[in-house]
DNA sequence: TCTAAGATGGGT
DNA sequence: CCCATCTTAGAA
């Protein structure tokens, strides 16, 4: 469950730190909230996956700057949230310090706030485990619209983490859906939450 | 302008 | 395996 007490707002400055793999790494454990006129919603983060704009050919802003891309490159701290597939709707943070084009994309969530609002958006029917466990559910149980991409994480997004770091177990694998990125396609820049059952399906 | 393809998910 | 669905990037 969600002890508020023991948990505290991640600062903007966490977010414009150089290494978005370890950031990535770091955010396994971290609660993300959402809070809308329907209701607030939040849960634990249990995958995410790194994606470097200099070096990562699986990366939207690889070697170019567009406009939907163009957030990517402002200062850490922001949401990334872009349609894909022309019906989902990806969540991803972005870091770095300005220029430096580098998201973490929320792959999955352990529900832990807000499940009533979160069962509404999805379906009636989903299990607990299912809500959203997977980038597409994440974007759907949130709520989250691509009209709130570039939106500052410390409005009616924001993230939270324990104040006493407790050692997170996390799993480290190849990133999803990404066969497009040739080599970068191996890069073990996918992290879990050990043992959780809230992960995407493969 | 035109078009192919996509950081997915749910159903058969 | 198949397909929904629509923006975006890059080509023409």
């Amino acid at each position: 469950m969600f002890e508020q007490s023991a948990y505290e707002t991640i600062p903007l400055s966490f977010y414009q730190g150089d290494d978005v793999v370890k950031i990535s790494r770091e955010l396994i454990g971290a609660v993300l909230f959402h809070d809308t006129q329907e209701g607030l919603v939040g849960g634990r983060i249990v995958e995410t996956e790194a994606y470097n704009g200099r070096t990562d050919k699986a990366c939207h802003a690889y070697h170019r700057r567009t406009k939907r891309t163009e957030v990517m490159y402002a200062s850490g701290g922001r949401a990334y949230i872009y349609l894909c597939y022309g019906i989902h709707r990806l969540f991803n943070i972005v870091t770095n310090v300005e220029g430096k084009a580098d998201a973490v994309l929320i792959r999955a969530i352990e529900p832990l706030v807000g499940l009533d609002l979160m069962r509404l958006r999805t379906g009636k029917e989903k299990k607990e485990f299912r809500l959203a466990s997977g980038p597409g559910v994440v974007g759907k149980a949130f709520g989250f619209s691509t009209q709130q991409t570039s939106t500052g994480l410390d409005d009616s997004i924001w993230l939270e983490r324990e104040k006493n770091t407790e050692a997170v177990e996390v799993v480290v694998a190849k990133r999803i859906g990404v066969d497009y990125a040739e080599e970068h396609a191996e890069l073990m820049w996918r992290f879990m939450l050990k043992g959780s059952k809230f992960v995407s399906r493969k």
